[in-house]
DNA sequence: GTTGAGCGTT
């Protein structure tokens, strides 16, 4: 519930300015701020939902069009591992590599705690029918002058994968 | 600014 917080954390202030503008065209002595707020509250219940459900608005986008919009969230999805990265890459430049080969749906790369930098491996997660094909494109591929591995995730899968 | 086999956080 804790990642609910934060993500509702930008409509809590929508919902005070609904509370404030709802509270300033009711009169005061037919209805009190209880009821305005009671009033600001259902209404943000229902656009907090309905905001969440249609996040990715292409409209003020422009050129920028993702095309990884074939693979829905956590649906069929694979979690690749990559590893022998060059420390110099960063998940951009990983992500646009992956999308040679199919739909990218999030790319992770590992960072030290400590110190920040990166552990030059990372996991990209990717669409189900394309996992095999990316791995076979993409293990053994020269990058930046680096040989990268791509295997499949071991652990932490959390879609349910197609094993062979 | 450094390192080089590996399987991980909201």
């Amino acid at each position: 519930m804790s990642s609910s917080l934060r993500t509702s954390l930008p409509f809590t202030l929508a919902l005070a300015i609904i509370v404030y503008l709802v509270s300033s065209f009711l009169p005061a002595d037919l209805f009190s701020q209880a009821t305005a707020l009671t009033i600001g509250v259902v209404i943000a219940g229902v656009l907090v939902p309905l905001l969440m459900e249609y996040k990715p608005l292409p409209a003020t986008s422009g050129a920028k069009v993702q095309k990884a919009a074939v693979a829905t969230a956590s649906g069929d999805t694979a979690t690749l591992y990559v590893g022998n990265l060059p420390y110099r890459a960063n998940e951009e430049a990983v992500r646009e590599l992956f999308q040679q080969s199919g739909a990218v749906v999030n790319v992770r790369l590992m960072k030290d705690r400590q110190t920040g930098r990166r552990r030059g491996f990372g996991f990209v997660e990717v669409a189900a029918k394309d996992a095999n094909k990316m791995i076979q494109k993409l293990n053994d591929f020269e990058f930046e002058g680096r040989t990268l591995k791509v295997r499949e995730a071991k652990e932490r899968q959390d879609s349910e994968d197609g094993e062979e």
